[in-house]
DNA sequence: TTGAAAGCGCTAACAA
DNA sequence: TTGTTAGCGCTTTCAA
């Protein structure tokens, strides 16, 4: 009906349908300058009329970047970063910012993609997961200007921010913790196939207390792919029914430590005295269990939030002048009953 | 150090150093035209050496539309959604499109301003949970001439393509089974207050059904917010106290309805002998519990998989003149051991 | 095979 | 208080 074309309606639709220019009615819209009442009335009841959608498209090549904030994540498959997302999401609801995501699969290689890609919208910032990252995208975020910030991991140089934790650390206290309880004999259950970064460091940082207190590490077993409760029961039994069983099992997360409880519910095997177990994040539907698991609780909404504050925060020479920086929002450590 | 004022390179600026002219740099980057191999290299190279990055904003003004997907979901803290949104986005990888997404935490109100905010990056297609939308949210949509699908619900008029399943006839279908099995009181435990319009639907079928039965429904709680295990765990318990209780529970989502398992798990209580329990989803995570919920397996990941080959599949003509379609994904009800 | 011109819809800067 | 001009970076169209 409108438009030069025969597309959305524009501005200088507006402005032909109120008899004004299109300036004018840029002005209304934005609620900029000074428009006399009668004229705003006239722009915003023929805005209506026509169901004008303002293009944002025009504005952000204007402005030379988009009010969007770019978010990199390894997986959509784990709770874990729909509640950093979540974080982002609601730290930038109500600034007029959007945020856009991406999925890395845990591939260093699509992640130099993912951000090439993101980076081509101009977003006003950037949030990576971790802080192994290839040159490639290193130089392209350089290049860019973009503000970024890295969440998760705080073991490592970050390209400007880091706000996560020690994950080296929250394996090192999650040893100490089972190893002051007394047992000697250690079981540990991954996945990602390595690939997850994060769970190497805690589980690295995990092995190396346990050998200097002179325990071992008796069982090992790394998933290839994502990691369920369905999988951490499943290998618990494997592992339990093997010869010369651990006394304790090392999880690199919640999901598969519950799997593990649900094996030993289900088989009637005492916890923590036929075997000891421990988790990683303190996922919220842990208090629901039966037994109340031993695990670490990490700060994954505070960690979305904290970087979505940092990018829309302070201006941008600040960040740029600044040295890398970490901010630690540590962890805690949930004293449960499996060990 | 490069760039007209200080910012990215651009176009222009691989044309100035490869000696070419800005038309040619737009041919090379595309692959499109013909090229000599010569000037090819030229540009590349200069390209690379510059960093450049392609401005998405500028192609997609001239496009007048973006290569998005613009997804709308009532909220990111629930599992199913995640799942829906997974589907969405493995099915858009390598089309050079990009999900964006928004969420309405279940408020009409929000999702007319989700939207209309959403459009105003002229996105190729928009996914929109459930049918049930403002008259201005339609009318937005419609002017925009996007396409639409929606998905979740089937109970209704869809605006262009609806993939999902018939809430109410999961309703029944569980209602009968329970009643198959001999249960006469029920009991039901749904959340969100009942802004969640799929889960009331749900509910509609069930009461229906019960009440046709000559069953009754002798108590009912609806959660204000969203719903965990923890929640589902500490109604169950709350509900099994009451004088008079339910010889069966209907719960709106498998969370709740684990919650319900694990009440009964801690404190002895038989199921289905004392009480039995039905969920909805058939989430993954049921597999590892040890008891098996009776509850419905729903097509999360198909709805998304579905909803994005629509809106990146056929041709744009056929979508408008084509009148609303409803496509049934189907729902499966698996019997476990809980009823 | 390459280039020049025009314009997508919007806003900053300046003019009236 | 309102309007005019120029240009953001790219691609379509037409010309060489």
């Amino acid at each position: 009906m409108a438009g030069r074309t025969d597309s959305r309606p524009t501005m200088d639709d507006i402005a032909a349908a109120a008899g004004v220019s299109q300036m004018t009615v840029s002005r209304v819209m934005r609620g900029t300058g000074q428009t006399s009442q009668e004229v705003r009335q006239r722009v915003e009841s023929a805005a209506r009329k026509l169901g004008y959608v303002p293009n944002r498209l025009a504005t952000a090549l204007r402005d030379e970047t988009a009010p969007l904030i770019a978010v990199v994540l390894p997986t959509l498959g784990n709770r874990v970063f729909s509640e950093v997302l979540n974080g982002v999401h609601a730290t930038l609801a109500g600034t007029g910012l959007q945020p856009v995501f991406g999925v890395t699969e845990y591939s260093v290689d699509q992640e130099e993609t993912l951000v090439r890609d993101l980076l081509s919208w101009r977003p006003r910032g950037i949030i990576l997961p971790g802080l192994e990252h290839s040159d490639a995208t290193r130089a392209a975020i350089r290049a860019s200007g973009v503000r970024v910030a890295e969440v998760m991991d705080i073991d490592g140089e970050p390209i400007s921010v880091a706000f996560g934790l020690s994950q080296s650390a929250a394996g090192r206290a999650t040893a100490r913790h089972m190893l002051s309880k007394g047992y000697r004999r250690f079981g540990y259950i991954g996945s990602q196939g390595g690939l997850d970064l994060r769970a190497v460091k805690r589980f690295d940082g995990f092995r190396a207390t346990i050998r200097e207190a002179g325990a071992q590490i008796v069982a090992e077993r790394v998933l290839p792919g994502a990691s369920s409760m369905t999988d951490g029961r499943r290998e618990t039994a494997a592992m339990l029914s093997a010869q010369d069983p651990p006394d304790a099992i090392y999880y690199s997360n919640d999901d598969l430590a519950a799997g593990g409880i649900m094996h030993c519910l289900a088989e009637g095997i005492a916890i923590p005295a036929q075997v000891a177990l421990a988790g990683f994040n303190g996922l919220a539907f842990l208090e629901a269990l039966p037994v109340r698991l031993t695990t670490i609780e990490t700060p994954r909404l505070q960690m979305g939030v904290q970087a979505a504050l940092h990018l829309i925060g302070q201006d941008k020479d600040d960040a740029d002048t600044s040295a890398p920086r970490i901010v630690d929002l540590g962890f805690r450590l949930i004293d449960g009953d499996t060990c």
